[in-house]
DNA sequence: TCTGGGGTCCTAGGACCC
DNA sequence: TCTGGGGTCCTAGGACCC
């Protein structure tokens, strides 16, 4: 037998890591909001039976979460990235052929490749993963089982979904596949987003069952070849590898809704070289250096009797760099060119493109002087910058041009605390 | 007061080359 | 009553993901 994608899952995941460090929030309907606390991006299985929508305005809905008792919480993604940090080496330790033999895909799931062909041994596998993962981190998680990772996906919305699965579903071993794939909306297959399945719909192809039957052709044409891609994975021929090591990245992008708008110029530069500080040091973080800034300014596209106004623009320079002060320098001369007087901006964004491995960056050309901070003095300012904000909390140490009181910062009333990363944040003890 | 942040990939079309 | 063929690179826009 070829080999199965097992697909492991946290359920609901940032209201479990919430959970998992406050007893009182066992059966509360809990709702986490997005960066400024927006929308709700996490609800757990309390929340969801209340009819609270995934990425549904919060503002709208006060009333509605006071009446029935809703926990909320702004992103906590320090707590969260290093929730996930745990759940992962516990997989990886238990994935059968090694920690090669899983990729980890986003902040809450990975793909474990088993080999194995008795249909009992992959459901006990997974069962004894849940059971661990839940043990030592307190995250409960589901496990799909299937011959792709696109289908693996699908399982993975089963073993959630039908209580009698508890946790874990294994296509593979299914005597009725097709069945499984008739009860999936097309619109819910892994690589279908909105767009797509509305032009399906159109042409009356509603299930999973229905665009797995479709002519190529047909695919190829409406969906482009990652459509195509995606057919042949729910007839089972697996096109989507496992990705081992993470592709090199291509961009780095820091960008933020204002908690308030700004309509200074100096305010947008304040918030401008705090993002490209922030790019850059995520940057030097993975060991990067840079060529190009693009900068973009909006306003909300909300406002009525306001003009919506957005602009973007790049500027580079001949050699990448990894220092903060070069980067905010050429930050600033984007927005120098895109910003207009008289609006009243509520989100910027610093994207850094031309992405390099620092340590084996293109030389500059002989005669050329390199750019500000190129040199062995710069390099050492930003190791000593990053060190002091290592031991002594983000933004400790920064450029004046990044903003002192930040007016424009974004809100986070409802912020837990960081409770796995931060000892500052542990609760005192009580004596 | 008022609607997230951070990514990737594909395609079409234009500029430019010989 | 007439205007090649083949290629690369770049960009904007659209679509998707969590």
């Amino acid at each position: 037998m070829p080999a199965a994608f097992a697909l492991m899952d946290c359920n609901n995941f940032y209201a479990s890591c919430e959970r998992v460090f406050d007893p009182s929030l066992a059966n509360a309907p809990i709702v986490v909001l997005s960066n400024n606390d927006g929308c709700a991006i996490a609800r757990s299985a309390e929340a969801k039976a209340l009819g609270i929508a995934m990425g549904e305005p919060a503002h709208l809905r006060r009333g509605f979460y006071d009446r029935h008792g809703v926990r909320l919480f702004s992103s906590n993604f320090a707590l969260y990235g290093d929730m996930s940090r745990r759940v992962m080496e516990t997989v990886k330790m238990l994935a059968p052929g090694g920690p090669e033999d899983m990729e980890i895909y986003s902040i809450d799931e990975a793909f474990v490749r088993l080999d194995g062909d008795v249909p009992r041994d992959r459901e006990a596998w997974a069962r004894n993963l849940r059971r661990i993962v839940l043990r030592w981190t307190g995250i409960p998680v589901s496990v799909g089982i299937a011959p792709t990772k696109t289908l693996a996906k699908i399982a993975n919305r089963t073993a959630k979904r039908d209580p009698s699965c508890a946790g874990v579903f294994d296509l593979c071993a299914h005597p009725d596949p097709d069945a499984v794939l008739a009860a999936t909306d097309a619109g819910d297959v892994w690589g279908v987003g909105r767009r797509h399945a509305a032009m399906l719909a159109r042409h009356g192809v509603r299930t999973a069952l229905a665009l797995r039957d479709l002519p190529d052709v047909f695919v190829r044409s409406r969906m482009t070849v990652t459509g195509l891609c995606t057919v042949r994975e729910l007839r089972g021929v697996p096109c989507i590898p496992l990705e081992q090591a993470p592709p090199p990245r291509k961009s780095i992008l820091t960008s933020r809704c204002f908690g308030r708008p700004a309509h200074t110029f100096g305010a947008m530069a304040e918030a401008v070289a705090a993002y490209a500080c922030r790019a850059a040091e995520k940057l030097r973080a993975l060991g990067l250096a840079a060529s190009h800034v693009t900068v973009f300014v909006m306003t909300s596209p909300h406002a009525e009797g306001e003009p919506y106004h957005a602009d973007t623009t790049t500027a580079g320079r001949l050699q990448a760099t990894d220092h903060s002060a070069a980067l905010m320098a050429l930050a600033r001369t984007c927005l120098e060119r895109i910003y207009r007087p008289g609006h009243r901006y509520k989100k910027a964004g610093v994207m850094l493109t031309g992405l390099e491995r620092a340590d084996a960056r293109q030389q500059a050309l002989p005669g050329l002087t390199p750019g500000a901070g190129d040199d062995e003095r710069g390099r050492d300012l930003m190791r000593a910058l990053d060190a002091v904000n290592a031991k002594w909390g983000r933004a400790s140490l920064q450029y004046a041009g990044a903003g002192l009181d930040k007016p424009w910062r974004m809100r986070q009333a409802h912020c837990s605390r960081r409770f796995t990363t931060s000892w500052d944040d542990l609760p005192e003890a009580k004596s």
